[in-house]
Order: C-alpha cells, then sequence, then structure tokens
DNA sequence: GTCTATAACCTGATAGAC
DNA sequence: GTCTATCAGGTTATAGAC
C-alpha cells in the first residue's frame, strides 16, 4: 500500500500535468469526476451516482471498473494526499537550500498548489479525522517530516524554538485561510479585494512574517 | 433562525457550564450524544440510529424529540457554531481593551476552548464547506468582524497591514494545529511531549509572534 | 465495454402497543 | 414517554442483454 518513494518526489507541476487528464478514456473520466465530487462533498456525502452523471457514464460502469465505492475513494484519496504533502515535502528535505530558501519556496508554492486546489485541505482534514492511519498507509509523513533537513536547519538556527511549533505555525498561516474560505469568503473586504488576490499577496507577507518568527527570542 | 446578540456574547465559562449538560433528562441525554457523534463523524456519516445508541435509547424516541436528523443536526450545529465564534467575538470586539490584550486573551481563551473541544475546527470548518450559507443564519461573523474594534485597532496600529491578512495569521496559528492533529499527533516528538503540553506551551508563543507580526514592516 | 433492470441492503421515519 | 415492528425510499452492487 506504501508509495514509492519517487512518486513523493515528483514535482507539483508533473502532478498537475498528471491531473489535467488529457487521456479522456472512461476509466479517465471516471476517476475525474470522483476525484471533484469526493473531493467537495467528502466520502459519506457522496453517492455514486452523482459521480456517475458527472463523468457522464452509466453507474454500473463505475463499478465494472472500480470494484467497489470503497475502492475507487482509496485511489482518489492516496492522489490527493500525495497532492498534499508531495508539495512541501521535496522542499523540506533538501539539502543545498538554506533555510530562508525554503520557507520563500514553501510559502510560493503551497499557495500556488492551494490557489488550484481550494478545497484540498478541508477534504484531507475531515477525511483524515475518522482514519488517522490512512495517512501513514500512504506516506510516512511524520518520519520524513521529522528528520528532515528543515527540522535540522530550524534547530541550529533557532535552539530554543522546538520545529514543531514553527511548522505549525508556518503551515498555519499559509493552509489556515483556504480551510477558512467558506468564513472568510463572506467578509465585504475579501469580496472586494478578491480572494485569489489576497493569497497572491500572502505568500510574502507569510515569508517574511515566518523569518520574523524564526528569529523572534519568545 | 438568527440568534439574539446577547446569546453571541454569553462567555466561554456560561457556555461550557450549558455543555456539561447535567440535566439528564432523556432529551438532554439524546442531544449529548447527538453533539457527539455529529462532532466527530460529521452529518452525512452520522446514522440516526449511533445517536441512539451512545444515548441510550430507541431510534423511535429520538424522533419523538426532534423531529427529524436535520432539525436535530440544525440545533447541534447552532450550538457548535456559537461555541466556535461566541469564544473571540466578544474580546475582538471590547472597546476597552488594547489590541495587545485582545491577542493575549484570544490565544489564551481560544487555545483552552479547543483543548476542551479539540475536534470542533474540523467539524464546522468541513459541514461549512458545502452549506457555506450556515453560517450568517445563526451569528453574522462577518459584519461583526469587520466592524469590530479589533480591525480598527489594527489599522491605526499598523496601516500597512491588512486587517484580514493579520487575523487569517493569528487565527492559523492557534486553529491550524488542532484541525491538523491527525497529522501531527503522529509526529514522534509530538507523542513524546504531548499534544495538550505543546498547545499549553503555545499560548505564549503566539501572542508573541501576532505582536512581532504586528510590528513588523513587511 | 456499455447499458437497463433489479437484487440486496441500509437508513430515516412512523404506526401502534404498552 | 418509551418501546417493537415495519414501511418507504434511497444506495451500492450485480446480473444479464446488447
Amino acid at each position: 500500500m506504501s508509495i514509492p518513494l519517487a512518486q513523493v518526489f515528483q514535482t507539483p507541476i508533473d502532478f498537475n500535468e498528471k491531473m489535467s487528464g488529457k487521456d479522456s478514456s472512461t476509466e479517465q473520466k471516471i476517476k475525474e469526476a470522483a476525484r471533484k465530487v469526493f473531493t467537495m462533498k467528502g466520502y459519506a456525502a457522496t453517492r455514486t451516482r452523482d459521480i456517475a452523471e458527472e463523468a457522464g457514464i452509466n453507474l454500473a460502469l463505475l463499478n465494472y471498473y472500480f470494484r467497489s465505492k470503497e475502492k475507487l475513494f482509496e485511489e482518489i484519496m492516496m492522489e490527493r494526499m500525495q497532492q498534499m504533502f508531495g508539495t512541501i515535502l521535496p522542499i523540506l528535505m533538501d539539502q543545498k537550500s538554506t533555510l530562508e530558501n525554503k520557507i520563500d519556496l514553501l510559502s510560493e508554492h503551497y499557495i500556488d498548489m492551494l490557489q488550484e486546489n481550494p478545497d484540498l485541505p478541508i477534504f484531507i482534514l475531515s477525511e483524515l479525522r475518522e482514519h488517522p492511519g490512512r495517512i501513514q498507509q500512504s506516506i510516512p509523513v511524520a518520519a520524513i517530516l521529522e528528520g528532515s533537513k528543515f527540522f535540522q536547519q530550524i534547530k541550529e538556527h533557532n535552539p530554543k524554538l522546538h520545529p514543531i511549533q514553527f511548522m505549525m505555525a508556518l503551515l498555519g498561516m499559509v493552509v489556515f485561510p483556504f480551510a477558512a474560505r467558506p468564513i472568510f469568503g463572506q467578509l465585504p473586504s475579501v469580496q472586494e479585494i478578491g480572494f485569489e488576490k489576497l493569497m497572491e499577496d500572502r505568500k510574502k507577507l507569510v515569508s517574511g512574517w515566518a523569518k520574523t518568527i524564526l528569529n523572534s527570542t519568545i
């Protein structure tokens, strides 16, 4: 069930190309539809009929290609988790880049990816709450993160700061706005400026703030 | 459908007292069970049978007290949203307290509340994604936030910083660790230190960092 | 490979006895 | 108010024709 490490390290660009699905075979159409519906509504609220309709095919065909709803979901979930974590892990593990470099890259690339997949965070987080086990089944995120160059660099840079606390701050500043978009999106000023514009500006804000935090003595 | 403003402003303490439910009438037992199951699994994945079993009563009784699954859910959702937003809004609207004061209070009280209700954020966010309308039905969070003393104070303190961007950073640093607990909780170092301890330490970290961000010129 | 029809099952809700 | 039994509708999955 675990994914070859090479796949974890594919770049976001490779991934998005694979996702755009120019292969319009029936199987790909179903997968694309499943990706869309599962991500928007979650496993439990999704009916296989919705997916079939979205794919423009018959319900029976879905079970012909993928044995069951559960099996189809597993495939989608695997892909989406790779997209969620595959974007950051290669950056954090890079042995050459500096700490500040990693922060810049993460802020920029992750916001880019989330702009194109705004409901990815809620999907991952809400599906993971009931099956936390899924995560180590697909990618050993925990082990990778903990032993990453990134963690090592944080410890060296500021021994008083626990890398986890910093990681939670950085990811929180980047990911939370997307997870809470249903709320923030209703603020008049967000609607005026536009959520996408705000996130575009946010890239520089977050990387700047993160570096500031890193050097603070709190 | 909208809640009297007085109720929005109840303190977290009042709220928690109401939640502890010493009234063990059947109706309260059902509500308590519903709160637990809905919050853990979400609306779609919850079966009314699960709630009945958790409450130690019969399925028919659930429909006797609350007309339907949907109606019961509405009540729970309303409560939970009040808990989610009722904790911060009074702090942000206070006319007397300073900006730094508000940051300290929010960081401390919100983390306290989330320690007791760790799966509240995912519940709210995942239920809101499909029905973003629910939010203005219960509490006019958007309008309140936008016109709050807090926003005004941020603008005065640092005119170059958009209050929304700061708000997203502050809430992200506080709320995200709980939303992503299924992931962070698997890191060995988190298990060693203990998630609760980390969050306890985090109160001061976040309030410190938030003030630093506020004064940065980025 | 793709469809229609249907089986098998599950879930929310109610009827009616106590 | 509380229970058992059951209905009605919906959902996944499959059988079988084309």
